[in-house]
DNA sequence: TCCAGGATAAACACGT
DNA sequence: TACGTGTTTATCCTGG
């Protein structure tokens, strides 16, 4: 496990510490030499992970901040959790100081322990939140600690870097769990740029905002990996989207031009298609706009955004009228801005072609087969030939009609009726109005889009992949094969 | 060269 | 009407 600098790091596995039943002491008569060359070798690699400098066979080392994995009933709560922060050299701290003596032909142990004092495990807490602390020995404390989970180490900052952090309520609190190490990995994404990275926590780098500072450009986490942390330090993992805005523009390259919205685009993409993040509702007067951090990225991290990965949770808010509405728009807008690029280039290449008008351009392609061989946009207004129907379909959005594309089709046969529509024109309200009355049944398991138990994979339908993610009829088709990302989730 | 991941643009509907 | 928000799709770029 690699740890930086100010971070917490939770070692669930440390090295086997010597038999302290009474003290600290080894027992030569009990382990032969070769195992305390392997534990002194053990711990000379977890020292030197967690503090190079002083990781050499003689040096003084003092663990910093240390506590036992495990916290007080009263603090078990999920994500984030408060943890007071002490200093190194404060020995009232309750946490053990460890000053390894090492002596390859000591006979003793090279673990000394002090006798401050030192909190007992399992932990509890005062009313006012601070940890208990108990005067106990500390080998026997810390021992047992290591015995039940092992401990949660703050890695001491160097001087020369120390200038460079600022404290943040970050460091007001821990996170533990599997999703601790996740996220030392999402804050530190690229080792090579942690340094310059703006995903090291509480960084301040001199050179943030600079023009033409590309590494810090390169370093600068993704979207999904920004909302992540973003949410992460968040109360209750919540923010509204403006927070979120506001955070990005301050902890990330990508909001370098204020003037420009396009990352906001982006960062609202994101939200929407990562089913890492959920919209948070019922929250009073900032209902509608709050996104939350779900259970499983709090639990497992986050992953790409390009997988267009749905929480099932989701599914819900999609059963709505609203949704369904949302998405049909949406999906008009990405099929109207397929078209508007088809449009472009179709400009474009009347512009470079003397003899061949962009109509013309468009009829040849047409009938070529390919990429743009067949869809006819759902919004008449941007089609050149609205009424041309085409060999196969570009999108599962859109089906042929029966007599163009029979029942025998494969795929046709998987389509329920009612799902075969397509959209030469965009719809009246009325349309709209009679496909929502008419042919979504709410009550089937299936959700949205009917019984989809009955629909083998590779069925095409009104919903996308996400929408599929949203879909309990759908959890059975989430192979590799069926789906053209899989959910991890 | 191909593919996956990420970023971005564009479009739309809805709500305020 | 303007703007913010949420959703979806397409495309470009980059790195493996």
């Amino acid at each position: 496990m690699e740890v930086f600098p100010g971070q917490w790091a939770s070692f669930d596995h440390l090295p086997i510490l010597p038999n302290n039943d009474n003290n600290c002491v080894i027992d030569q008569q009990q382990q032969s030499s070769q195992n305390t060359q392997q534990q002194d070798a053990e711990w000379s690699g977890f020292l030197r992970s967690i503090e190079p400098e002083h990781a050499v066979a003689g040096s003084e080392f003092e663990l910093p901040d240390c506590k036992p994995n495990g916290l007080p009933d009263a603090m078990a709560t999920p994500g984030f959790r408060p943890f007071p922060m002490h200093t190194s050299s404060d020995s009232s701290c309750g946490f053990p100081a460890f000053s390894p003596q090492h002596s390859a032909t000591q006979s003793m142990s090279p673990w000394q322990v002090s006798t401050a004092p030192m909190m007992t495990y399992p932990p509890t807490s005062n009313p006012d939140g601070s940890w208990a602390q108990h005067q106990q020995t500390h080998q026997h404390s810390f021992h047992d600690s290591l015995a039940q989970g092992g401990l949660c180490i703050q890695v001491p900052t160097p001087p020369q870097t120390a200038a460079l952090h600022h404290r943040s309520n970050l460091d007001q609190m821990f996170y533990e769990g599997p999703a601790q190490a996740h996220f030392n990995e999402i804050m530190h994404c690229d080792d090579e740029h942690f340094e310059h990275s703006a995903m090291q926590p509480n960084f301040v780098d001199d050179t943030f905002g600079t023009d033409g500072d590309d590494e810090a450009d390169a370093a600068d986490p993704c979207y999904a990996q920004l909302l992540y942390r973003c949410l992460m330090e968040a109360p209750e993992h919540t923010l509204t989207l403006k927070e979120l805005y506001e955070w990005i523009a301050q902890h990330s390259q990508k909001a370098k031009d204020p003037k420009s919205r396009g990352w906001q685009n982006s960062v609202r993409h994101n939200l929407s298609m990562n089913a890492a993040f959920e919209k948070a509702t019922g929250n009073g007067t900032k209902k509608g706009s709050l996104w939350r951090l779900t259970d499983h990225a709090m639990r497992d991290g986050v992953i790409s955004t390009t997988r267009y990965r749905k929480d099932p949770k989701r599914k819900h808010e999609r059963k709505g009228l609203l949704a369904l509405k949302r998405q049909i728009s949406g999906a008009r807008g990405g099929q109207a801005t397929r078209a508007a690029t088809r449009r472009i280039k179709d400009m474009h290449q009347a512009r470079s072609s003397p003899y061949t008008s962009a109509a013309e351009h468009h009829r040849r392609h047409r009938h070529r087969g390919g990429y743009d061989s067949g869809f006819i946009s759902p919004m008449s207004v941007h089609s050149p030939r609205p009424n041309m129907l085409s060999s196969g379909p570009a999108s599962p959005y859109f089906f042929p009609l029966e007599e163009e594309y029979p029942m025998q089709h494969p795929s046709n046969l998987h389509t329920p009726p009612q799902l075969q529509l397509r959209y030469d024109a965009p719809p009246p309200k009325s349309a709209l109005e009679k496909f929502e009355l008419q042919h979504i049944d709410f009550n089937n398991r299936g959700g949205l889009f009917g019984d989809t138990d009955d629909m083998p994979p590779g069925t095409p339908s009104l919903a996308t992949d996400a929408s599929f993610m949203s879909d309990d009829g759908m959890q059975s088709l989430l192979s590799p094969a069926m789906s053209r990302e899989q959910t991890i989730f």
